[in-house]
DNA sequence: AAAGATAACAGTAATCGTTATCGATTAATT
DNA sequence: AATTAATCGATAACGATTACTGTTATCTTT
């Protein structure tokens, strides 16, 4: 049932990229990112490699119009910026407690999301009304 | 700028079976459910009306990969199961303290979303391992 | 090290949810 | 009743994502 899984080049690039920034890529922005050192990279390889280590734990799925990749699997906060379109990371602990209050209702929890929706510090800025 | 609203039959019958269900059904569900009675009824009058009500903030959009509709406008969490793609309804009460906490980074907090992901109880029954 | 099996690839077509276009309707206003 | 523009239905277009297909590359077995 578990298809063994080989090494790949490209994997590894996609996930050192993913590693190596603090904002939230989309696929195609990985792919952007990717394609002048790899010319031969192909779109569908990023978001297939991208799905396939979400699948297994490696990164994290961040939901939404467009879907956003995080390699920080530990679970954290984010806020999403109406203005710029962009996400980035907040330090609100996880609160488990929220999980177990939940599950009361005989529901199994697996995780929860606490995603913030405004205007970012930036985009505050540039805002001189 | 603000363009004149005008009364609209499709506009009121989409409203009124949004309001008349707890689920938090897509445009493509209220539509296959107004269709039997409004034959000529367009999809994309769907889109545009529920996307309108949700500017209005006359209902509540749920992000997600596909979108849904929530005619309940007050603040609350839901609750995504990930056996029958279904979302409920959750009684914890909204934080205004974490939006206040946010506020200080710099940024502006119009909301934000508490989104939990696990197995509801009725699909928790129909796993009988 | 060469050969065989098949996961993963690049390239591209197809799908899906959603939005935009456009001529025809229709609610409001005169 | 005539006028005006918001809204409609029908459908084309769109962007994000997935699926397909023949080729390449990784791993295993010899």
């Amino acid at each position: 049932m578990q298809a063994s899984k080989r090494f790949s080049h490209q994997r590894e690039q996609i996930y050192l990229a993913l590693q190596g920034t603090k904002s939230h890529p989309t696929a195609e922005t990985v792919y952007a990112w990717l394609k002048p050192s790899m010319p031969k990279l192909s779109l569908g390889t990023v978001y297939r490699n991208l799905h396939q280590m979400a699948e297994e734990g490696r990164i994290m799925e961040i939901p939404g119009p467009v879907v956003r990749f995080d390699a920080n699997t530990a679970p954290h906060t984010h806020f999403s910026c109406c203005e710029c379109g962009g996400v980035s990371d907040l330090d609100i602990p996880y609160d488990i407690g929220l999980d177990q209050l939940v599950e009361r209702n005989g529901s199994k929890v697996l995780t929860h999301n606490l995603m913030f929706y405004g205007v970012c510090p930036v985009c505050m800025e540039s805002e001189h009304a």
